[in-house]
DNA sequence: GACGAACTACGAAGATCTTCGTAGACAACT
DNA sequence: AGTTGTCTACGAAGATCTTCGTAGTTCGTC
């Protein structure tokens, strides 16, 4: 149990919009993704059909358009891709990812401030080991 | 020019080893892979060589066992793919990225105060817009 | 010069991912 | 009842990724 597939990056699109929106219908999560993409509806359908076929999306087909969510919180998701790519390309270094990811992408100050709060806090949980 | 396809998974894990021990023979490549994988020769001989067509790899072919190198520096290339999972499970933001992943794998104290130490120099450049 | 070991080249099968057309169901409206 | 619009289901084509077998080349050794 738990042990899902990774999502693919087309299946990553769509689990971004229901991460941010919360749950949609088909109609709804297409037309989030048609302003990037330009696929077809069915397209877009047969994804999510497959995604919950896969226990990535739970399906409510209560209503004629079903209505979709992640089957999973977004923070785990988002923890095992972050994970494989810290094995994959830096040698097992979350820290490392870090720091390539704001210097490759520039953060706000306050976003660079709530990042110092928590290193405090892990550098804080270490010494109590 | 520059702009190289993205490395798929097979073929990020041989640029990690020639990030890691400097250019190598495909032998060399195979054997450091095969303590993770169980593939053939052959297929780390035909994925290198894709790569080099595809020009992820440069090829230096004056010795009969010929070595190869990656062709973009890692920093550029883990740049480019800590990018792309920003922007499609992290809605474009680095620290939420760096966050998830400190909270997902453990760092050690030293790796955590180089960080620390990163985000205070970038909040000094902030400063100087 | 024949043999064996290690190398490169290459084609093609199998797996997976992505795309869309077509068909059938359902609801609303005329 | 027929028409139109929207929905789900599904099969299959096309693209890409991964794998490996086979063939041919080169080098050293007997």
């Amino acid at each position: 149990m738990g042990d899902l597939p990774m999502p693919t990056d087309a299946e990553l699109a769509i689990l971004a919009v229901l991460w941010r929106d919360g749950p949609c219908t088909v109609r709804q999560v297409h037309e989030a993704l048609s302003a990037a993409h330009d696929t077809a509806y069915t397209t877009t359908l047969k994804l999510m059909q497959v995604m919950t076929q896969k226990g990535l999306l739970v399906r409510d087909a209560s209503q004629r358009s079903h209505v979709f969510r992640a089957a999973k919180p977004a923070a785990r998701t988002q923890g095992h891709l972050v994970k494989k790519l810290v094995e994959a390309a830096f040698e097992g270094s979350a820290a490392r990812l870090a720091m390539r990811a704001l210097s490759t992408k520039r953060a706000s100050l306050e976003e660079l401030e709530a990042l110092e709060t928590m290193i405090e806090r892990l550098k804080a949980e270490q010494r109590d080991d």
